[in-house]
DNA sequence: TATTGTTATACTCTATAACTATA
DNA sequence: TATAGTTATAGAGTATAACAATA
């Protein structure tokens, strides 16, 4: 079970999770939110106000890059800005009903655009891939908890 | 089956596909090519040399954002640019065996983190998510061939 | 001294518009 | 005139390094 050619579990997922990633990449358009930017918003949304430098690592960008993201997006609205009282050095930053919207907006787009994906496959394999997304889901979170890069 | 809220289809795999996505997004490190590029390499080095515009088109990005991309990756070492012997005003872009190295170098990388993560999973769950591949990846061609953006 | 956040600067990637050369 | 490709220019996004303010 040590195979790395063609066999290898992660050669067979590699090319159609590529796929995958090819078509949701297209979603992040015009006005769309970058998937950082959606990252950062709906952790706000569901955890409240966060520092600039947990959003950074929650996101793994650095810590200017997310004062940069978190400016643009304060710019556009959808982010506030308030010091934090507890620690005179620190920011809070807080989602506005903007934000709430945008991030409500394009779930509702992105979740439409697989239903009609969805639509188009043969119901067979609509119920496979649905019977194995708790197992999916469970790859993906020791993907994002493992730290299989810096981890090496 | 029309629901569009938390239960449908599309709704149930988006948070899953967007933890994997995000997972993916940080392989894409260094000097590991853009997932652009690699998909440009695997296209010259499946199908041979390519014209521009239909790089573009397959990656459905600009046709001057190829020609830069191109650019780099000749620079790079990674593809070569030779005049169209059949049409003065086209080019055909041929991939190098540097360029072929990347391909293989990269999926061999990719491969072996998602065998990685395999190892770390419930081998049930491993079972189950190679069974549902060939489903998954119908899901996927649908994605790519079905053009839902523009298509609207 | 360590930490939080920002500014300065630079680089990659991508897009639209305008241009050149060939068909 | 239409098409293939390039150049010009601009903007988003991100990173590292240097800095200011607070702890």
């Amino acid at each position: 079970m040590q195979m790395v050619g063609d066999e290898s579990r992660g050669s067979q997922l590699l090319p159609v999770l590529a796929q995958l990633v090819r078509f949701l990449r297209q979603l992040e358009s015009p006005d769309n939110p970058s998937s950082i930017a959606l990252s950062v918003l709906r952790r706000l949304a569901d955890a409240g106000p966060g520092r600039v430098t947990d959003l950074a690592k929650l996101t793994r960008a650095s810590q200017p890059g997310m004062t940069q993201l978190i400016g643009r997006m304060e710019k556009s609205g959808l982010v506030q800005r308030v010091p934090d009282p507890n620690d005179g050095r620190g920011v809070l930053v807080g989602v506005t009903q903007a934000g709430r919207d945008v991030v409500a907006r394009t779930y509702t787009h992105y979740a439409q655009t697989l239903d009609r994906l969805f639509d188009r496959l043969d119901p067979a394999d609509c119920e496979t891939i649905l019977s194995a997304l708790p197992a999916l889901g469970r790859l993906a979170a020791a993907a994002e908890k493992g730290d299989t890069i810096s981890g090496s």
